[in-house]
Order: C-alpha cells, then sequence, then structure tokens
DNA sequence: CATCACGCTGTTTTT
DNA sequence: CAGCGTGATG
C-alpha cells in the first residue's frame, strides 16, 4: 500500500519521533527555530496517512498557503501520493470555504465581496469623509491608520477605545468619531455584502459557536487538525480550532513563544500557554534541538533572549561544534552599509560560496532600498520578497474592479473606481450614480441610464457595454479579462507614463485567469494568495541569486542559507515612545527569527550613524537618549559578542570617500535647467530603476524622473548615479 | 465639478 | 518621498 518504508526512528530525534507517533489526542509542540519543526509535521502527515487515515479527514493550517503546498508536497515525496489531497491552507482560506456555502446563516448572500487591505482603507475612508470631522489640535487619523485602528480592535475584540488607549493615545481626542466610524463600517459592510480579512475569521467563528450541525459536520470532515504557527493566532483563531476539536480532540498545534512577530495584527503567543487550558489530557513535547545554526550563533540568540522581559520557554543547542563567531559591524550610514554588505558578498562569492545560499533580512521593505540600488550596480542578482504587493498597484486593481461590479453589484467601491476611470466623473458624480444604482436596483450595464447624464458623458455607454458583454453567461474568466482590458487600455494609456509595462502586467493576468472556472473564484484567489510581484506570477526564479526579504516574508521560505545579515534601523517616533518596551520585545523576537536563520556565518549590521529621515534633526543617539532605546542596545548588551566594529573609517574607507566625493559634487540651484549634462527630456539610465527620463529639476537635491518602470520616481541624486544613453 | 500644483507630515510587518 | 488637504484654475 505504501509506496516508500518509512524509518521515522533513524530520521526523527526522540522528541520528534514522540510528536510524529502520538496520533490521537491534543498534542502541545513547543518548537525553537530549526528544531525540525517543519519536518515533524510533514512526518506526522506520512504517517497518519500510513496509518490508513484518509487524507481528506486531515487538515493543516499553516499561515500561507504556500507553506502548506510545500509541506504536502514533501509529505507525498516521503510516503505517497495521497498526502496531496491532505486538507491544507490558511485560516482565512479555509474561513473563505466554508463562508462561501453558508453565509446565509449570517445574513449574507453567498455572493460576498472579499475586501483586501486597500479596498478596507478605502471603505474607511470614505465613510470618516461622510462623517466631516472637525479638526482638532492634530490631524485626523490617516487611512491607513485608521484601517489599523479598527483592524485590531477587531482582532482582539476590544473596543476602539481600548486600542486608542493602548496604542495610539495621540488620537484619544478622536475617541467619539473613530466609535461612531466603527460601527458605520459594520453596518456599510453589510450593506453592501463586504467582508474583510478579519471578518472572516469572526463570522467563521460565530457560526462554529452558534451552528451546532455545522460544527458537527466539519468535526468529522477533519478528524486530525494540525497547527503550524500556533503563536502567531490571536484569541479567534484560538477559539476556532477549539471548536473544530471539540469532539475528537485530535489536534496538534505547534509553535514558539519566542518567535511570535504578528502581535501587531493582534495574535498573542499565550494561546501557546492556554492550550492545555482548553484541552487538559494535552501532551506537550519540546524540540530544543538546532539543526540549522552554529553554536556561537545560538550562543548569541540566547543571550539575547535572556535579556528578554518575559522569559521563554526553551534554550537552543546544537550538536554542530565549531563555528565562527556572529560579527556584529557599525556600518556608519546607510550607502556604507550598503556597500559593506555588497563586499562582504563579493568575499564569499571569491571563497566559493554560492550567492544562492546568501541571505538579507530586514524590518521593513524600505530598509532595502540602498541596498538595492547598490547591488544593482554592482551587477549582483537577487530576488526580493515582502513588501510592495502586486495586486495593489493601481492598474492591477483598476482591472479587477471591472470583474468585482459584475459580480457583485452591490460592491460600492468597486463602483467608484470604475466611474471615476471614465473621463469627466470624479467624486461627486460617481458618488450620485452609485446612490441610483443602489435605487433602481437596475442591472449593472444599464448604467447608461443615469438620468444626469450630461453632453460629456459618452463614456458611461463605453462602460454599460462592457458590462453587458461581462455578464454573459458562461464567459470564462480569461475571456472577462480580455474584455475589460481592451476596454481599459486607451484609459491606462492616458493615466500612465510606463504603459507597456503595466500592460504586460495585466496581459499576465489572463493567464492567471485561465486557470479558474469562474471569474469570482479567480478574484478570491487573487486576495486570498495574493502573488507578491510579477515575477511570482511565473514561479519564483531558480536562478543563482541573493535573497532579500523581510523578516515577516522570510519565515514562510524555506533557501539554505549559510549567511544572513539583518539590517537594522528601529526606530520609533516620540508619539509611540510610552509603548517602546513593547516594540522593544517584539523587535527583540524579530531579530531571534533573523538570526536563527542564519547557518554558519551571520552579520548584523546597524548605521549608527543614519538619522531617520522623517527626523531630520535627530539621530541614532538621540533617539537612544530621548526614548530610550536604539536598536544598537540590543547589541551593546551582548557582552562579547561584538568581535568587529567597522566603518568608513577602518576598513570601508576607500569605496566610501570615492561614494562621498560623488555626493559632493555642485547641486544646481533651485529652478535649474540642467544638472551634469542632464536636461529635462533627457533618456537616462539608473542603476537600480532601469531606463527613463528627465521630466524636471525639483530643487537643489531631488530632479523627478519617470522611469519606464516604476512610473514616477524622486531622487536624491547625491546618492545615486544618473546615465545618460 | 474635475484637475492640478503646492506644502505638510511621518512606523512597520501580513492574511 | 508618497499621500493627503488645500486653494487656484479650467
Amino acid at each position: 500500500m505504501l509506496e516508500n518504508k518509512i524509518e521515522y526512528d533513524k530520521v526523527l530525534n526522540p522528541a520528534q519521533l514522540e510528536a510524529v507517533m502520538t496520533l490521537e489526542g491534543p498534542v502541545l509542540v513547543i518548537a525553537g527555530a530549526g528544531s525540525g519543526k517543519t519536518r515533524t509535521l510533514v512526518y506526522r502527515v506520512a504517517r497518519l496517512v500510513e496509518v490508513g487515515v484518509a487524507p481528506e479527514n486531515i487538515l493543516l493550517l499553516t499561515f500561507t498557503r504556500k507553506a502548506a503546498g510545500e509541506m504536502l508536497e514533501r509529505a507525498a515525496g516521503l510516503a505517497d501520493e495521497r498526502c496531496r489531497r491532505v486538507s491544507g491552507g490558511t485560516f482565512h482560506s479555509l474561513a473563505y470555504r466554508v463562508l462561501r456555502s453558508h453565509a446565509g446563516l449570517l445574513g449574507f448572500h453567498d455572493s460576498f465581496t472579499i475586501l483586501d487591505r486597500s479596498d478596507m482603507e478605502e471603505v474607511v475612508y470614505s465613510l470618516a469623509r461622510d462623517m466631516q470631522v472637525q479638526r482638532r489640535s492634530i490631524r485626523f487619523p490617516k487611512r491607513s491608520t485608521l484601517t489599523n485602528i479598527l483592524s485590531k480592535s477587531a482582532n482582539l475584540q476590544t473596543g476602539t477605545e481600548e486600542v486608542l488607549r493602548l496604542e495610539y493615545p495621540q488620537f484619544l481626542e478622536y475617541t467619539q468619531e473613530i466609535g461612531r466610524l466603527a460601527s458605520l463600517y459594520k453596518g456599510f459592510k453589510r450593506d453592501n455584502q463586504l467582508m474583510d480579512y478579519d471578518d472572516l475569521l469572526i463570522f467563521f467563528r460565530q457560526l462554529l459557536t452558534e451552528n451546532t450541525e455545522i460544527r458537527k459536520r466539519l468535526g468529522v470532515q477533519y478528524r486530525y487538525i494540525m497547527v503550524d504557527e500556533y503563536q502567531d493566532t490571536n484569541a479567534i483563531q484560538a477559539d476556532i480550532v477549539k471548536w473544530m476539536a471539540e469532539d475528537h480532540h485530535n489536534v496538534m498545534v505547534v509553535g514558539d513563544d519566542s518567535q511570535s512577530i504578528y502581535s501587531f495584527r493582534g495574535a498573542n503567543y499565550r494561546n501557546m500557554f492556554e492550550f492545555p487550558g482548553l484541552f487538559p489530557e494535552v501532551k506537550t513535547i519540546k524540540l530544543e534541538e538546532n539543526y540549522r545554526s552554529t553554536q556561537p550563533i545560538l550562543t548569541l540568540t540566547n543571550a539575547l533572549m535572556e535579556q528578554a522581559l518575559e522569559s521563554y520557554t526553551k534554550c537552543l543547542f546544537t550538536k554542530r561544534s565549531g563555528g565562527e563567531m556572529p560579527r556584529v559591524i557599525d556600518t556608519g550610514t546607510e550607502p556604507e552599509q550598503a556597500l559593506f554588505i555588497c563586499r562582504s558578498i563579493q568575499d564569499l562569492k571569491k571563497k566559493g560560496q554560492s550567492i544562492r545560499d546568501i541571505a538579507v533580512l530586514f524590518r521593513a521593505a524600505y530598509h532595502s532600498f540602498e541596498l538595492e540600488m547598490e547591488l544593482n550596480r554592482q551587477g549582483i542578482p537577487y530576488v526580493k520578497y515582502g513588501g510592495f504587493k502586486f495586486l495593489e498597484s493601481a492598474h492591477i486593481k483598476d482591472l479587477l474592479s471591472h470583474l468585482r461590479v459584475v459580480v457583485n453589484r452591490d460592491d460600492a467601491i468597486s463602483w467608484g473606481r470604475v466611474l471615476r476611470l471614465i473621463k469627466n466623473i470624479g467624486q461627486s458624480k460617481s458618488q450620485s450614480i452609485i446612490d441610483w444604482m443602489k435605487e433602481e436596483r437596475c442591472h449593472s450595464w444599464q448604467i447608461d441610464q443615469w438620468p444626469g447624464l450630461g453632453k460629456g458623458d459618452g463614456g458611461l455607454g463605453k462602460l454599460a457595454e462592457l458590462l453587458k458583454a461581462l455578464s454573459a453567461e458562461k464567459l470564462k474568466p480569461e475571456q472577462a479579462v480580455r474584455l475589460v482590458l481592451d476596454y481599459y487600455e486607451p484609459i491606462l494609456m492616458e493615466k500612465y507614463d510606463d504603459f507597456p509595462r503595466r500592460y504586460r502586467e495585466l496581459e499576465q493576468l489572463i493567464s492567471m485567469a485561465s486557470r479558474y472556472k469562474g471569474i469570482r473564484s479567480f478574484l478570491d484567489d487573487l486576495i486570498m494568495e495574493p502573488p507578491n510581484s510579477p515575477s511570482e506570477l511565473k514561479g519564483y526564479p531558480k536562478r543563482d541569486s541573493l535573497t532579500l526579504s523581510t523578516v515577516h516574508s522570510a519565515k514562510g521560505l524555506e533557501w539554505a542559507s549559510v549567511f544572513i545579515i539583518w539590517v537594522m534601523d528601529g526606530f520609533f517616533p516620540p508619539a509611540r515612545a510610552h509603548s517602546n518596551r513593547e516594540s522593544l520585545e517584539e523587535e527583540r523576537r524579530l531579530m531571534y527569527v533573523a538570526t536563527t536563520r542564519a547557518k554558519d556565518h551571520l552579520f548584523l549590521c546597524y548605521p549608527s550613524q543614519e538619522a531617520p529621515r522623517s527626523w531630520s534633526n535627530t539621530d541614532y543617539d538621540h533617539a537612544l537618549s530621548s526614548h530610550g532605546f536604539a536598536p544598537s542596545s540590543f547589541i551593546q548588551a551582548l557582552p562579547g559578542q561584538v568581535v568587529e566594529y567597522c566603518s568608513y573609517r577602518t576598513g570601508m574607507r576607500e569605496p566610501v570617500e570615492k561614494w562621498l566625493a560623488k555626493g559632493q559634487e555642485k547641486m544646481p540651484e533651485k529652478g535649474a535647467r540642467s544638472y551634469k549634462g542632464l536636461r529635462p527630456g533627457d533618456k537616462v539610465r539608473h542603476p537600480a530603476f532601469g531606463h527613463g527620463v528627465v521630466s524636471k529639476f525639483l530643487d537643489k537635491e531631488k530632479v523627478e524622473v519617470l522611469f519606464r518602470n516604476f512610473g514616477r520616481k524622486l531622487l536624491h541624486l547625491g546618492y545615486t548615479t544618473l546615465e545618460k544613453v
């Protein structure tokens, strides 16, 4: 029956083996970084299938769908193909699957639309605008902050005042308005058949709590439940686990309290310690042996975590002996840091290290901007994970909105987007059309019958034609995308200067769409599992390139890293000074995740002389003295680990001075017509951004360049080299 | 009513 | 250095 015979005791250590062989009853696995957590889960799936459990009865909940897919793939390689039929995914995707067929029980149509982050921002902000809040001593929070507040209050299941009090005290004077906004938002979602990511979980839980039959049915369907990254679940997700395993108690949760880095979205690693309370007969297993890093790296990590305010459950050790000391480098400024990193990479490369095995990790996506420029300049290929979302770029959203209004006629946000693309239709006209549509309850393609139609509104007719075509039955998703693209093309051409790139990306949507049966499932899948970049659509590039990643994205990735650089900056503005402590603790755990991904070499870089961009009068030391800490305080707190000090005054002297000399070239005066022989209209090439055209000089230091690949991009000439072509 | 130019402001990470 | 509000222009 089984294709391959697995000798579990030969490939697993005793703790792992116990976790794999305990199939019945609740199990809590506390798994340190690099302790073979994934391996354990993979073997357990294989084992379950081996003893005859139907794959359909196994549920593997992970943090990303990609992670689930990879695990099942590995399990299939170990045992047999049936492992691929195991149900795997995120809490959100499971919730989505269930809600799609049972939304009626909650007073929703089954055709509700899912709001992604930026949709949510748009809804929230348009409601806030309608409220006409009066300006007080400080500005009303901006759209993304407002959305964060609402989302967090949903995830933490507290009122918005609580969130404000704890995390945004600067906005306390708007407590009333934000509270009202929260309820307006809730009502708006109901009226328009919308659910955001948080709602998926909340409504799923509600369904489980209120509906015994569904609960029982899911219990029968998923007799064996495994949850990965349990420390990153929030209270709602913990409830979901509890309800789903209510009858059979066959649930294994795996996690690591010191790797909890999602508290900003309401995750609570204490769920791990509360798990035994839910299932008293739980068996707890600790995985403490590390298979990834050398002992010196683990020693640094352990020292780091010893300083934590909370004590954690385990201590990492390894049987690997030897290894070089981790290096802590003060790189002075950001451009020097970039130079230093590139030089280190080149050195390793000369020693025969493949850059495929090298990764650079950082907290925020923008931390690598400077480095990316330098990498491009030096011709080092890289792949970046995290940060910018392909789907959130305006042209993609524009196109998809047309499909969304066809699928869900009540989706006012997408209507607004679609309508405002038409010439002579802006904020107010689009609003009155939407209101009229709501009154009339007519078909979407009858939009051109709007009574307010004026002379210049021929665009509505074209839109109506498109919508009519899109409403045709049995229209395949790829045909639908094609139709919209044909309609949208002239608009796109007018709206963006880098039309060709955007058009190409949109064409890729056609091939993506062809993998789906219906428009609805295509749209939802894009939201539930958004691809990060166009390159990701084609599958990850496997060529020989460096990995750049935010720590959060790195968590889900498996690569043979031997070398990790953590670029630090971590500066928190005064408004958040009160919660520095908590931020500090989260940053510490972030650093734990980052450092434990290093196998043999670990470089921790921090640019101590970098003045945070937005606080031009302050610098790093100032941050330290006025707010109690700067990231370097982590490092200073690790005695004996700082084995190298490097700045432009020492090892970096030569290249940095060259760089500095470039930066000191005379800048053009305000309103200058040319600089370095460049004039507006000249074609230029930038090492990072590619080809573009100089549009104008803004002031002494900035020039506006239209890049073919990036749209408008402002550059500091002191930092970069524009090459005339 | 739509659009454009200008000035001000400031945390980030993801489903 | 983008995204917002504001005030001027078409």
